[in-house]
DNA sequence: TGTAGCATGTAAGCCGTTACATGATTGA
DNA sequence: TCAATCATGTAACGGCTTACATGCTACA
């Protein structure tokens, strides 16, 4: 997914973080932060990249003017805090406007593995399934945990709509999985 | 997602292709056939690869000795139709046993953006779901058109599971973006 | 006779991961 | 003082795509 400007989608995705750190600060975030939030945020409709993608990729920010680190500290140590500028912004912006919107792209091993249902017994896909409700639950706990930080506040109102997004896709998943589990054992 | 045998999901995406070859032919499928029905079926749950990935996996399949080419033609061109072999079907059998099972990986171009709904404005955002509606309807039609192939068949049983679940799912975005539509004009 | 579809392959390069390497700060 | 957490980076490498290059076959 390669766009014109030579940025790819996660890095307008680290963009966006940035952007939404400067409502609320000045001090910009570290690179380690931009990883929490990734890690709490963007992996549930994008992904959370490795940190040492997110080091590259605010380099290339940087070098590409969309990015500034401030409050430099090197002793024997570098720490920079990073801010989007107002390049930044605007590229995003264009990102946003005129950017290709792709289809989704969803890779389930789950759905790939039941596709081939007929090479295993039916108990081995019945726990198949069983592990996967387990692991969305899960998951769903976890984006809940988020969507109730988020509250009602109308500054968040487009990150809470995009977690019950979220929360909509897990729990029509359980009720699939609910309903094939009983396909099965007939 | 690398295995601990060394080959990727996607291998045994297309070794799994072969399987189901296998069950009504005995000729093989070229890798020009395989990429047609990863593109009809694979490419739902998974990806359809690239044309000359799917040429580089066979040959490291072959090398593995996971699949054959039976019926090599080598006139000025060579045409290669590849089977599962015993060590293949075996393989595979293996990984859907003791291979490790992923969660789905998720990458969602128009959450994201929706995430960054306040850089734009209402009516960008309401088209962008609309556009999304669209192409969600078009994905299902192409998706319910093989599920209307694969019909009541016993062998493709599972297969037309997949689809189903594929088919819930697109109905399921549907039914969210329609209410957060709706959310939006609020 | 020409073009669309069948068929195969190589090369360059991006995105992203894991493994590796290093060091600072905080609190138990 | 030790461990956990904060913090930054490089190197190697795999997966996958796009671009490029080539040729056969059927049929309109």
């Amino acid at each position: 997914m390669v766009m014109a400007s030579g940025l790819s989608t996660t890095s307008y995705a680290l963009l966006g973080l940035l952007v939404f750190d400067s409502a609320t600060s000045t001090n910009g975030l570290t690179g380690y932060e931009i990883k929490q939030r990734a890690d709490s945020t963007l992996r549930f409709y994008w992904t959370a990249p490795a940190m040492s993608q997110i080091y590259t990729e605010m380099g290339r920010l940087h070098a590409d003017g969309l990015a500034e680190p401030v409050k430099i500290r090197s002793g024997r140590r570098n720490t920079r805090r990073y801010v989007i500028t107002d390049r930044g912004r605007s590229a995003l912006h264009d990102w946003l406007i005129n950017g290709e919107i792709e289809f989704p792209v969803l890779k389930h091993p789950i759905a790939l593995r039941l596709l081939m249902g007929h090479l295993l017994e039916p108990v081995q896909l019945q726990g198949m399934l069983d592990g996967y409700r387990l692991q969305l639950e899960k998951r769903r706990a976890e984006l809940q945990s988020v969507r109730e930080m988020l509250g009602t506040n109308a500054e968040l109102k487009f990150p809470a709509m995009v977690a019950d997004w979220g929360l909509h896709y897990y729990d029509s998943e359980s009720e699939i999985i609910k309903k094939l589990s009983r396909r099965l054992r007939t």
